[in-house]
DNA sequence: GGTGATTGTCAGTAGTACTGACGATCAGCG
DNA sequence: CGCTGATCGTCAGTACTACTGACAATCACC
């Protein structure tokens, strides 16, 4: 049978259409990449991409910390971290030092001018995330954390 | 009492600490992880993952389309399309059908079992998103859709 | 002192998605 | 008609992420 073939000329680049719109799978994914690329703008001028944030984050909350420990907290697995924490180092952001009670383990802590640069990056990113969230007005901003929270399984204060 | 040390076998004692449960990044990257473990799974009777039920939901919708336009219309560039089409033709949901009006084009569409086997494959994702967020009210759950929908741009439109 | 577990590391692998190039094809213009 | 530029599908190469499995070093326990 002859094809009804839609060859529209539409030159719209990303037209998601209505039936995709509904999906949860597309819409995450979506929602992801462009909190990535604006993360990702914002933190240019620092030399950092979001994982490495995220991972200085919880360095920063935890203080020296093993690596292991970071990893568990950060939900990546221990050999990802090697890498992060390669990174890092590289840039001169944190240092690996050997932890004298147990020798198995590195501590890592922020450099002095790693610190700094966290601190200002970390701005910077909460910025980003402002900009992501501006269609939204700040109550359902709010709303949309917490449900966030909520399908991850993390306990909310509530 | 939470902070205590979870004495069973357990090995992945997944705390986020409050630091990170704030941050975008990391919730929408765990949210995406949890969804993609759920239809994984919901989808594995199937022999489908979640990108290929993306593309079949296009498919779907545009009726046989050319390769480069549902890639659009997924957002996908035309070269990771390829690989999709590749493996939905090998398991024999789709085919690539020449089109005559414009040679250069393909005309992919589904096979007769292929869109049988689609339609079941959605009824299981469209179980495993509402697995997904049952840890919301409903109408929590439709305010995540549109805040989803906000954020990337699309309009809501209804 | 010996056994089993933990820590950090590395190699290998898999999934995803991009760029750049290529042939084939189409459309427009002289 | 032939030439030129653009489009479509394809492929190779690359990059990023994150995993498994193995390893040496170290610790904890008995």
């Amino acid at each position: 049978m002859s094809s009804d073939v839609v060859d529209s000329v539409d030159q719209t680049p990303n037209e998601p259409g209505p039936e995709l719109s509904n999906r949860l799978g597309y819409l995450l994914k979506h929602a992801q990449q462009r909190l990535n690329e604006l993360t990702a703008v914002a933190l240019e001028p620092y030399n950092l991409n979001g994982r490495e944030l995220g991972c200085l984050v919880v360095l920063d909350a935890m203080g020296p910390t093993s690596q292991q420990d970071a990893a568990r907290r950060l939900g990546v697995d221990r050999t990802t971290m090697v890498a992060l924490i390669d990174a890092l180092e590289a840039k001169s952001v944190v240092v690996r030092r050997p932890f004298e009670e147990d020798r198995r383990r590195n501590v890592v802590e922020f450099t002095e001018s790693g610190h700094e640069l966290f601190l200002r990056a970390l701005k910077a990113s909460d910025e980003a995330e402002r900009r992501f969230v501006s269609p939204l007005e700040d109550a359902a901003a709010e709303a949309f954390r917490h449900q966030l929270r909520a399908v991850i399984g993390v306990d909310d204060a509530r």
